[in-house]
Formats: C-alpha cells, structure tokens, sequence
DNA sequence: TCTATTTGACCGAG
DNA sequence: CTCGGTCAAATAGA
C-alpha cells in the first residue's frame, strides 16, 4: 500500500492511537485501581481492538485482533446460501462474543429489540437486539445486559456474529465503525423509563443511515436503535465510500490530537 | 397504514 | 427441570 495514500495514514494514526491508549490504560490503572478502573481499562482494551481492526482492514488483510472473520459473502443480493439455520443457535457462547461495557448501548449500528429476559442472579432484565438488516442477511446480534442505573447508567454489551451488512465489500470498510462509541455526551436521566419508548422514526429518508449513526451519539441514550428499517437502504456503498474516508480522516485528526496531547 | 416494540410462549441446551 | 434465547402475535406510535 503506497504510504502517502489515505489509508496509509489512516494506519499510521491507528497505530499512534494504539500506543496512546495502551498508555492512557496505564496512566487510569495507576489513578483508579478500584472497580471502576477496570471499567476504564474495558475501554481502552476496546480502543486499542478497534485500532487493531482498522489496521487489519487497511492492510487488506486478515484481522489482527486475532477475531475470526467470516468469509463474508457480499452484497445481500442474489448468491445468499445464508447459514441455513440462523434461527436457534441456542449454543451458549456459540459464537464467541466480544463483551464490553459502556455507558450507552449506542455503538453505531441499528438494532432491532427482539426480546428481553429478566436473568437470573441479575437485577437487571437483558435485553436481545439483532440487525436491523437481518432480513438482507446480517446475523449479527447483542445482548445488552443493564448493570446499573443509578447514578449512571453501565451496560455489558456482548456481540455475536459479524455485520455482514456492512461488511460487505472492501468499499465499505470505510463504513465500519469501532464497536463501540461511548457517548458521554448525552444524559437521560430514566434509562429504564425510556426503554419503555418506541423509537420509532423514519425520517431518515435517503440518508445513509452508517454515516449518521456514526455522527458522534446524536440520539440521546435510550438504548434503543434509531430503528430506520426502511427499504430504502442497501448496505452497498460504492463512491460514498471516498466521502466516509475523507471524514474518517478528519476524524482521526481530531484523535491525533487528543492522543498527543495524554 | 406501516413499522418497531412489547411480551408471553416456546424451544433446546445444560 | 431450569434457564437463557428466540419467535410471533398483539400493541403502540408516527
């Protein structure tokens, strides 16, 4: 890969931000060695997985964070021999999930409620979300498990399956967002009030809805997926993918900084 | 009217 | 048998 190009630097500054993060882990280990520093260690552990994926995508490679991927077949169109059987993968722990923790479900992917389960042992009940492109043949789904919501709202999230929906081709990796976007920007004050709500809205329109889920939490926390399950979306991107890198970029610059200035 | 969420029931693994 | 995960009908909101 020819360094000067987009990716290359997109690569070097994951790469800046992986030692950055390895080392705000450090300097938080030292501040906080309490419960809540483990927290902040889940963080910068996600942080420096995320680095390590979008390094892997730009190598054009195979993922670095030694996660399997899929061969993923692309495009939900035509050739789709889909597990046969997506239904009951009762198999716990089947796929292996990523766990994290964060203060907000919102990760940059729409999900679709399913169901939700009181646990046993949990105060809390677990909640059960899947793609909302499901039926264009992303199996990927999470359990979002509330840990508190007193002061301030804590969730384990575990994903399993990968998103094929926008996993689909190398166009749309630009697409692909860190698992996790920790948003501390917003403040419901009654998560559990606002689960009860219907999330309902389809103004998104022609929108794409990764690039405005990307949008840094612009829906307050409720848990609950934008849910813009309109038709009107393909996962397929093609030139929008050049406009998503040239705001990656920007993006990352803003990260440059932040990393520099720990 | 359409779509997402809710909620109880069902199913299968342990 | 118990428990966790999923399904699907009913319901609610825009």
């Amino acid at each position: 890969m020819a360094l000067g190009s987009p990716a290359a630097v997109v690569q070097e500054l994951m790469a800046m931000g992986q030692q950055s993060a390895a080392h705000l882990g450090e300097l938080l280990r030292a501040v906080s060695p309490t419960a809540l520093g483990e927290q902040h260690q889940e963080l910068t552990a996600e942080i420096l997985r995320c680095c390590g994926r979008v390094i892997a995508a730009l190598s054009g490679g195979s993922t670095a964070t030694g996660k399997k991927r899929k061969a993923v077949e692309l495009g939900g169109a035509a050739s789709s021999s889909l597990p046969a059987t997506p239904s009951k993968r009762r198999g716990r722990g089947a796929e292996a999930a990523r766990e994290i923790k964060s203060d907000t479900t919102e990760d940059g992917y729409i999900w679709r409620k399913y169901g939700q389960k009181d646990i046993n042992g949990c105060k809390h009940r677990r909640l059960y979300y899947r793609c909302a492109f499901r039926d264009q043949g992303c199996g990927a789904t999470r359990r979002v498990q509330l840990l508190s919501q007193e002061d301030m709202p804590a969730f384990a999230i575990a994903y399993y399956g990968d998103h094929t929906c926008r996993d689909g081709g190398a166009a749309s990796q630009e697409q692909a967002m860190p698992p996790t976007v920790v948003d501390h920007g917003s403040s419901n004050a009654a998560p559990a009030a606002a689960w009860g709500g219907t999330g309902t809205d389809r103004n998104m329109g022609s929108a794409t809805p990764a690039l405005l889920a990307v949008g840094v939490g612009q829906r307050s926390f409720d848990g609950d997926a934008p849910s813009e399950t309109s038709q009107g979306w393909s996962p397929a991107f093609s030139s929008e993918a050049e406009l998503g890198m040239s705001e990656l970029l920007d993006g990352f610059r803003d990260w440059e900084y932040v990393f520099n200035s720990v």
